[in-house]
This record gives structure tokens, C-alpha cells and sequence, in this order.
DNA sequence: ACTTGACCTCAACCGCGGTTGAGGTTGGAC
DNA sequence: GTCCAACCTCAACCGCGGTTGAGGTCAAGT
């Protein structure tokens, strides 16, 4: 009973998290980077990963996939509890996030495919009252630099 | 009635265009280089645009917002003629493409939203099985550089 | 004729989201 | 103890969608 159990028996390794999550080694060490996942390291540095973070790496993967900037994800990642492992309440709280904002997402896209078909197919080509070029939501110029956006 | 009024009568120099449609004069040199859109040059090389530029830059922000990458915009934009000023029914036919795009990119977010709910929060979270981390949608990974895939 | 602002080109740079490769260490198996 | 795959860092590069700035020309008004 002396022999404490190494707490890494549940870590896995960067090719590890790499094969399961189907992500590139590369990717998340950018990850790391950009702080969107973390890791504790071995005597000789290297990264092992606790399980929690398969989690997170899926979450990053389906946020990014509609489009959202890793900026974002760090932000709403940032709600999880730092020491703790997250549970079930945590991420259903960020999912929750989520959902609202992927509702809004959907409504701006009804809302343009809407304009799209009403303003062409009615032949108001006149640009000036077009819905389709005067797009009232306004999307956060926020400074020079590629618009990203996300989307 | 000899004086031949000049085409130019409805041109409109980079100027005018970026005004009107409030895309930076940088951003329109930069579609034109892009093959988005085309210009007339006067005898001392300045550009003039016809009248329904306006209408193809307000097209390509448009859909743009919608995450589509420049490249599948000018994809599209070619379907317009290349001589005639484009119809009615030219850009009747353009939008209706757009507008299919629209309503898959829309029930994806939606099936997105809705795994998400049902997954983290009927507690199932084991990636294994979860719709989060296997989407079925394949997302064209073509070749190495940024993901982009328009979102 | 001259000024002034709008235009031109070209090259360099930006943020984003990574990949690639060189050169060096680690660690598990034999 | 030695081997080799897997790991490490760091710097450079990629495509995308532009912006910025230097240095030069054009055209409309006085």
C-alpha cells in the first residue's frame, strides 16, 4: 500500500489524444499555445494530457466547424473550473452558451436566405433599398485585419 | 444630335463604387485582382466600372457573410454572361444556387445544436458514441494550409 | 500654369489557423 | 546498454482576405 498509484495512469500522450480526437499533433500543441487546452509535463517535458481534455478538443473541433474563431472557444472554454475536473453541470452550462448562440447564428442565415430570395426574385435589383446590400445587423467592424468574424 | 454621348455616362470610378458600396477601394483592387470582378481602364489607366459591379460587390459581401470563401463566390459569379449585362433572370439563376447552400449550411448548424443538447445533456459524454465528436458530414479536407471550408 | 485630391502600382505587413522541417531529447522494448 | 519511435522546440512557411504606405501619375478647378 506504499507504492501510490502515479496519478498518469489515466494521461494520455499527445499521439494519444492525436489518434482519438483525430486532430494533428501540431494542431494541438497550437492548442496548448492559444490556450485553449493544457497540459502537465514529465520529467523529461513531455506533454500528458488528462482525460477531460478529449472533451475539450471535440467541443473546440464542433465550435470551430460552424465557424466560430478559436478566440471565442477560448472564452466559452473559460467558464470550466480551472483545479476540478469538469462534470456533467459544467459543460451542459456551456453548452447551453452555445446553444443560444448557434440559435442566432441560424436566424441571421434564415434572415439573409430570406433577402436573397425575396430581393433577386423580385427584381428590386435597385441596391439602394435592397435588403441583401443594406444587411441591418451589424457585424463588429472591430479593426483592420482579415474580418474572420466568425462568419 | 452628333455629339455621341459617351459610354462612360454611367461608369463610376473606384471612388464612387467604394462609396456606394462601402467596401474599401483597397478591397475592390483587391476582388478585381482576384478575378471578382472587372473594370474598363480610361486613357490615363484608372479603372471605371460599369453599373452592375455594384451589384456583383454587393453579391460577394453577401454571400461572404455567409462564410463563403472568395473563391467559390467567383465559381458562382461565373455563370453570369460575359459580354451582356447580366438579367434579371441571370442573377435569378445565381441566387437560387446561393440559396440551396444556404439551407444545407443551416440544417447542419441545426443538427449541430441540436447533438449538442442531446449529448451533454442526457450526460452521454463519451466521445465514442457521441454525435458531437463523429459528425457524419465530411467537410472536403482538401490539401494541407488553413481548414477555410467556408465554414 | 499650378495646385490638390483622387487615382495608380508594388511590396510589405497583418491576424487567423495552422503545417513543415531541422535538429535535438526521451523512454519503452529488447 | 542500445535502439528507435515518439516526443520536444523553434523558426519558417502556407492560404486566405485583405490593409498600409511609399512613391508616382491624372484630371478638374482656379
Amino acid at each position: 500500500m506504499t507504492h501510490h498509484l502515479s496519478p498518469r495512469a489515466k494521461e494520455a500522450t499527445i499521439g494519444e489524444l492525436s489518434d482519438r480526437s483525430g486532430v494533428p499533433q501540431s494542431a494541438l500543441r497550437f492548442y496548448e499555445r492559444q490556450g485553449l487546452i493544457s497540459s502537465r509535463r514529465t520529467s523529461g517535458n513531455q506533454r500528458r494530457f488528462s482525460r477531460d481534455t478529449l472533451r475539450r478538443v471535440a467541443f473546440i473541433r464542433a465550435s470551430q466547424r460552424v465557424g466560430i474563431p478559436l478566440a471565442a472557444i477560448r472564452e466559452a472554454l473559460a467558464v470550466l473550473p480551472e483545479g476540478r475536473t469538469p462534470n456533467r453541470a459544467d459543460w451542459a452550462q456551456l453548452s447551453e452558451g452555445w446553444r443560444k448562440d448557434l440559435n442566432t447564428h441560424i436566424r441571421r442565415l434564415e434572415r439573409l436566405r430570406d433577402n436573397l430570395t425575396e430581393c433577386i426574385g423580385c427584381g428590386c435589383l435597385s441596391l439602394d433599398k435592397c435588403a441583401l446590400a443594406n444587411t441591418d445587423d451589424r457585424l463588429g467592424e472591430r479593426g483592420p485585419g482579415a474580418r474572420g468574424l466568425g462568419v
